[in-house]
DNA sequence: TAGATATTTAGATAAATATCTAAATATTAT
DNA sequence: ATAATATTTAGATATTTATCTAAATATCTA
């Protein structure tokens, strides 16, 4: 449970939209670079570190990469703020 | 509800532990200060961050400035969350 | 096998960020 | 008033980040 990657994932606008698009159903990369007005590959890059903060799944399906919420970690950092709002804490994690 | 200042406040590990810090009781800015090994200026910079996020909430006292926890915008950013976990969603909130 | 499509990777660049030291501001105490 | 203490502001710098275009990789289809 190291936050670091998680919550700078989380900073950035269109990441957060990426993942509010995945919210009701798993979405190709294209299907998600179509929403934004920036190119594919700054997609992909955002992708990549949504991945890395393991806040998205991915699975390749043939010519095409899906890739869909993953409520395991949204959890884990809901986790956190509610150590903020009275629960435990333990300093190491963070 | 504008979420981009919070989550940049958040994206910083210091300015994490700083909320966890004030999780208790507020502190002063000396207070605060002490529990990093990074320069008070340093710190200061962060304090101004993590207000303007309104995360925490500012009280000159005399001599000191007395920093506590905003629990809205805590409340706020679950929020955000929870549409993540099938709540609703307005789009603009992002 | 060639060509088309989907996605990622590489390399470059401009903007944002965290940090420092030094200086400024405000308050208290002698 | 002067000195000491608490905090912030200013200016500088090194690192990180978001973005682009172009090239690479992988898969499908004719």
């Amino acid at each position: 449970m190291g936050f670091q990657l998680t919550f700078k994932a989380l900073s950035d606008p269109i990441r957060r939209e990426i993942l509010q698009l995945l919210r009701t159903s798993p979405l190709t990369a294209g299907e998600i670079a179509a929403h934004f007005s920036v190119s594919n590959a700054t997609i992909s890059h955002h992708l990549s570190i949504l991945k890395d903060a393991e806040l998205v799944l991915d699975e390749k399906q043939g010519k095409y990469i899906t890739y869909e919420l993953n409520m395991t970690v949204v959890d884990e950092i809901l986790g956190w703020f509610y150590t903020l709002k009275g629960g435990d804490f333990n300093e190491k994690d963070n």
